[in-house]
DNA sequence: CGCAGTACTGGGAGCGCTTCCAGTTTGTTG
DNA sequence: CAACAAACTGGAAGCGCTCCCAGTACTGCG
């Protein structure tokens, strides 16, 4: 890297002023060539009033002829903002933020921020060193907020979290305590709208396949399946438990294979365990949903083009990362944001 | 929020001095509380040599009694270092980053960084206004590397980038330059083989559904096509102009079938577009790989849950990041590390 | 016992910006 | 035209940390 910002072997005045790597101008230099103060100058920068239109009419040329932005590092010092938030995916799997839900989430806070001046800064909390970071950060200020998702059983970070000197908002709710900002899509709603789906459709013998249950995410759907069948005045009793990821899927498919062959109808809580399910179900040689049929929980991407297509249950994953955001801005401003609960709904394909 | 920092209306010494949300200790503090000045404190922070060992031990002690973390906005402020990296992913559409090919960079990036105190910024420069962000980042040194991803066509950040004040890296190659540091997967390659692969099962009538060609991993990959294709003296006529997204996969694939209805092979640039063609290969009534054999390209989480399961080129995308991020450290760290190409490789599942 | 090293030590000057405040200018009004 | 308010202005004090440097304390050696 040529261009560095210092050359200390150049002697004061050394005759070759020619292209100048020059040092990034400063306030001061605005200032200087507006020829007015530099709290004149900020003031403009700020905009901020009690500055004469012929100052501030200055101050505009002078900040462009020299090409002038603010630094921000300074200016943070100075007001005790960063100017930045962050999303923070906490959790014991490193590759887990590898799951296309992430993504759409980061797009969703993205598309806030992005009205915003706030930078983004993404924490993957997976080993105990990030974790730390993370901790360090919701003590010590380092961003003017955070969005905190995916916490798991009795992950310390959650109550720490509440009482951070930083506005906190969680995406899910995590099982151990009920945080006082959040955003959380339906689950319970949505695992029972999937269960009553199966049962509609004249299933008898259903199953369930569900997700970490140290997840307020895999809890309620398990509870929305229950509420379906209890309802419908089924049996319930068939439950393996998985965790969201694919080949746990299929081993709890397999379980639940020879534990009832006979079953007509399975929820899955997770789209990537409903492909490992199907796969499993297609080698045991069971048509779907001729004689089994499954629904699946996310509408991933991928859902569409399973073997049969995936009937699941879309939850608006880029509308939970902006009403993070949101609900993060607004507490930023001193507001006081209800908790947001977004609705999930049916996508029926071909699987059930 | 209760815990802001200020509480304007306590009067100076109020006696109510119970349960204080203090202001985070400084670094004046801690010198006081040990007993040493401020420098001695600052170097045994930074473990810098020159403290004897006895005051060392008192600030370390200090340290943890109060609690005392560095307050990185301004330490940021003296040393000119912000202590973060950037992720820049440049493009003109506000949902591509939903890819999960960027969830898998930002893991490797991510499991690099863990091991740094560096922070880790997203910058989803979608819009005008994140664009213009991204440029003033680059030319006013907000980060202290930038990695850039996904240049499109004449992009001005490419030449902006690599002139810029801080160092960068870019992620695959844009098309209207080469980069000095760059790390790439083996597109050209990968493509080669997989068409290779068409031509050696047999197929004589081999088509392709290209990419974005103003990206350079488009380019490569349809380049990677005319070179299998040259080798074996086959007619390499059969383009179809895509941009990696589904659904012009789809309509993409519905013009092949009109143009050529007897091909018997396609090369698609990316296993979303492939997905979308099987789709409409099945609508058709083409039997797949019987009639037409297909193969995607990156090999994403549910090309093994395609039907039939799709035969594809893994591109090791992880490893992608975590390339970029090692090569921007080493030029963060004053060395000139070599561009790197990292190998693609051939799965062969059941489309073709 | 004196002197050159060597190892500590802390004062102080920044880093670039915001913001308070006292002072100055300008404008209003009776 | 005097008297005041309102609007501007810029000096100066930070924000919390790093790091240079002059000074002090201590070591060993001749």
């Amino acid at each position: 890297m040529t261009g560095l910002p210092f050359r200390p072997e150049m002697k004061e005045n050394d005759a070759v002023a020619i292209e100048t790597p020059r040092r990034q101008p400063t306030l001061d230099e605005v200032a200087e060539r507006a020829g007015v103060s530099r709290s004149a100058a900020s003031r403009v920068i700020n905009n901020a009033p009690h500055v004469s239109r012929a100052k501030r009419e200055a101050v505009r040329r002078a900040i462009d002829d020299l090409g002038y932005v603010p630094n921000a590092t300074a200016r943070a010092l100075a007001t005790q903002q960063v100017g930045a938030v962050v999303l923070a995916i906490s959790g014991d799997d490193p590759g887990m933020f590898a799951d296309p839900f992430f993504a759409e989430v980061v797009v969703g806070v993205n598309s806030v921020l992005e009205e915003t001046e706030l930078e983004l800064m993404l924490s993957l909390a997976t080993s105990t060193r990030g974790q730390a970071r993370l901790e360090q950060l919701l003590r010590t200020r380092q961003a003017d907020g955070v969005m905190l998702m995916s916490l798991h059983g009795d992950d310390p970070l959650a109550t720490l979290a509440d009482q951070a000197s930083v506005p906190v908002v969680f995406g899910g709710r995590p099982l151990t305590f009920e945080p006082r900002y959040y955003v959380d899509a339906d689950n319970r709603g949505g695992a029972r709208l999937a269960t009553e789906h199966l049962v509609k459709s004249g299933r008898r013998k259903i199953a369930t396949i569900t997700g970490g249950l140290d997840e307020g995410a895999g809890m309620a759907r398990l509870q929305g399946f229950q509420d379906a069948l209890a309802v419908a005045g089924l049996d319930n009793s068939l439950v393996e438990h998985g965790d969201f990821r694919e080949d746990v899927g299929s081993r709890a498919m397999s379980r639940l294979l020879e534990r009832a062959p006979d079953l007509d109808g399975v929820f899955i809580a997770s789209d990537q365990m409903a492909m490992g399910a199907l796969r499993v179900l297609g080698q045991a040689g069971r048509s779907v949903p001729g004689d089994i049929a499954v629904v699946g929980f996310n509408d991933i991407a991928g859902a569409r083009h399973t073997a049969p297509p995936l009937t699941t249950v879309n939850q608006p994953i880029q509308a939970l990362g902006r009403e993070m955001a949101r609900m993060l801005l607004a507490l930023m401003a001193g507001e006081q944001p209800s908790p947001l609960i977004l609705p999930t709904r049916l996508v029926v394909r071909e699987s059930a």
